[in-house]
RNA sequence: CGGGGUGUGGCUCAGGUGGUAGAGCGCUUGGUUCGGGACCAAGAGGCCGGAAGUUCAAGUCUUCUCACUCCGACCA
């Protein structure tokens, strides 16, 4: 077999070349194509299913925790921008401006949104006047445009997709709690829906977001070895109310200015899901994201009623689950092939020895367990298989990251670490930026989070030796 | 933004020392097949990433440029 294997599409092995490997995965379970802008990709039918089912399952969450949905304009001008001197040092290297309206060159040049905090704060100054406005709880769903050096599919592309929620509040208090909230969100999102476990923490000064007061993050392990910031989350404190003035009237009839936050994630997170399940056969997707949860192949579907049988098998699981049928004229195994490339999560085969015997032959994508079942119940068993297969992806992700997760007590440990078996490594930190900095120099690794859940390693600072602050795991990241 | 690699039918690639293109897969049609990427037959399809130059002659040599990709510095 693997002599013809080599004649059709394969894809590279991950522990051979884990990049060339996720490059093959994006092209060939049909995710994305290449624009002719570079940087820029198609997102195909399938990979933007993907995205949709994210921004479903999410968007109830923001809903359920009192948000509404607005939009914003896609452009900024370039005075706006300019308001919060911290944003728009961080963000200007990767903007894109546009001049020209028509042959006219504009009088103030207008930047292409890379994230609508500032647009947000002019809206707010505007229609927040008296404690009765608040709080407001926005969300928007939109494309941002950050001018990166170098792109990826999914990891960083000029264009991409997200989400961004924007809240003002009364108090501090009630922003903090926001910011914590929403942070929850994505982790409880991240676990039960795409079955990737994160570390819930705090970014340092250095990693936090230009204008944040303080930056909330979710990290995730990926099957290199490296971490992903899979979502963040930021108090902004009253930073962008004093700089775009907005101030309301509190009970007592004095003027305040109100505390913001802002999260988001993005189609990142597709990226995420392609580096913590998927394999050498391809796409790996855990059943709540998949498209197609299970897709039905009819074996020797010119057979008198096997592919009657089939399409009523479909169509009485199409009620419970979201449920294909390939009928198309490809050899049987093609197509087991092809849907395990896309990550169909289970494979439903169909043929005249099952029908004789009432049954079906159900094959898992993660573990390729066949199992016999009979078409009597059989939407009852693929919702059973369906939910178990939802909780062990979740189980091997986080396997996955226990044995890669480590603890140095050196720089020079890190460094080990990092050549040898990437992944996270707790270390203490006295604090200094000096020492982080340091760390990254010689190691590569950055501070990826100060996790809520703090161990003590050691009383001492991994890299000057004075007394530790905090337990932060390091890493090096995408 | 630096360093490396690659651009030739839809895809993967072949085309020593220059003489205007070839294979496999895929695609179309017909037939036989169908429980892990089937087989036979007949077809369609490319000016060789782009531009300029050298030459009687450029896929092949030179220069410039664009894109993709990998590795680093910056970011979701």
């Amino acid at each position: 077999m693997s002599k013809e294997k080599k004649l059709v599409e394969a894809i590279t092995s991950r522990d051979e070349d884990f990049s060339q490997w996720y490059t093959d995965i994006v092209k060939k379970a049909d995710l994305i194509d290449y624009s002719s802008v570079r940087g820029c990709t198609i997102l195909r039918p399938h990979g933007y299913a993907i995205w949709e089912l994210i921004q479903k399952n999410l968007d109830k969450r923001f809903k359920d925790t009192g948000h509404e949905n607005v939009y914003m304009p896609m452009f900024i001008p370039e005075s706006l921008l300019q308001k919060e001197k911290d944003h728009v040092e961080g963000f200007a290297p990767e903007v894109a401006w546009v001049t020209h309206g028509g042959e006219e060159k504009l009088t103030e040049r207008l930047c292409v949104r890379p994230t609508s905090e500032t647009l947000f704060c002019e809206h707010y100054a505007n229609i927040i006047h008296s404690y009765r406005d608040l709080p407001k709880l926005y969300n928007q769903w939109c494309s941002v445009v950050r001018w990166e050096k170098t792109t990826r599919p999914f990891l960083r592309t000029l264009e991409f997709l997200w989400q961004e929620g924007h809240t003002a509040h009364a108090t501090e208090e009630e922003a903090m709690e926001e910011t914590i909230r929403m942070l929850n969100v994505y982790a409880e999102f991240c676990e039960n829906v795409l079955a990737i476990p994160v570390i819930k923490g705090q970014k340092t000064e250095k990693e936090k977001f230009a204008g944040a007061k303080a930056t909330y993050t979710i990290e995730s392990l990926m099957h290199d070895g490296k971490a992903l910031q899979t979502g963040t989350s930021h108090n902004f404190g009253d930073g962008f109310a004093k700089a775009f003035d907005i101030r309301y009237t509190d009970k007592n009839n004095q003027l305040q200015y109100v505390h913001q936050t802002s999260w988001g994630v993005s189609t990142r997170l597709i990226g995420a899901l392609i580096m913590v399940h998927s394999d050498d056969n391809g796409l790996v997707l855990p059943p709540e994201v998949a498209p197609v949860q299970v897709m039905v192949i009819p074996v020797q579907q010119h057979r008198e009623g096997v592919l009657e049988r089939a399409e009523e098998i479909r169509s009485r699981l199409s009620k419970h689950i979201r449920v294909g049928l390939d009928d198309s004229d490809r050899m049987p195994g093609w197509k087991f092939s092809e849907h395990e490339m896309r990550g169909v999560p289970l494979r439903l085969e169909l043929g005249p020895k099952d029908i004789e015997k009432n049954q079906c032959v159900i094959v898992r994508r993660d573990t390729r367990e066949k199992q016999f079942i009979s078409l009597d119940d059989v939407e009852q068993s693929i919702i059973k298989i369906l939910e178990a297969m939802q909780k062990d992806m979740l189980r091997n992700a986080m396997e996955l990251r226990v044995s890669k997760t480590y603890t140095a007590q050196s720089i020079e440990e890190i460094d080990e670490i990092c050549n040898k078996n990437p992944g996270f490594i707790k270390a203490m930190w006295c604090g200094e930026q000096s020492c982080e900095n340091k760390i990254k120099e010689e190691t590569g690794a950055t501070a990826r989070c100060i996790p809520f859940e703090q161990e003590n390693i050691s009383d001492r600072c991994v890299c000057c030796g004075e007394p530790a602050k905090h337990m932060v795991i390091w890493g090096r990241a995408y």
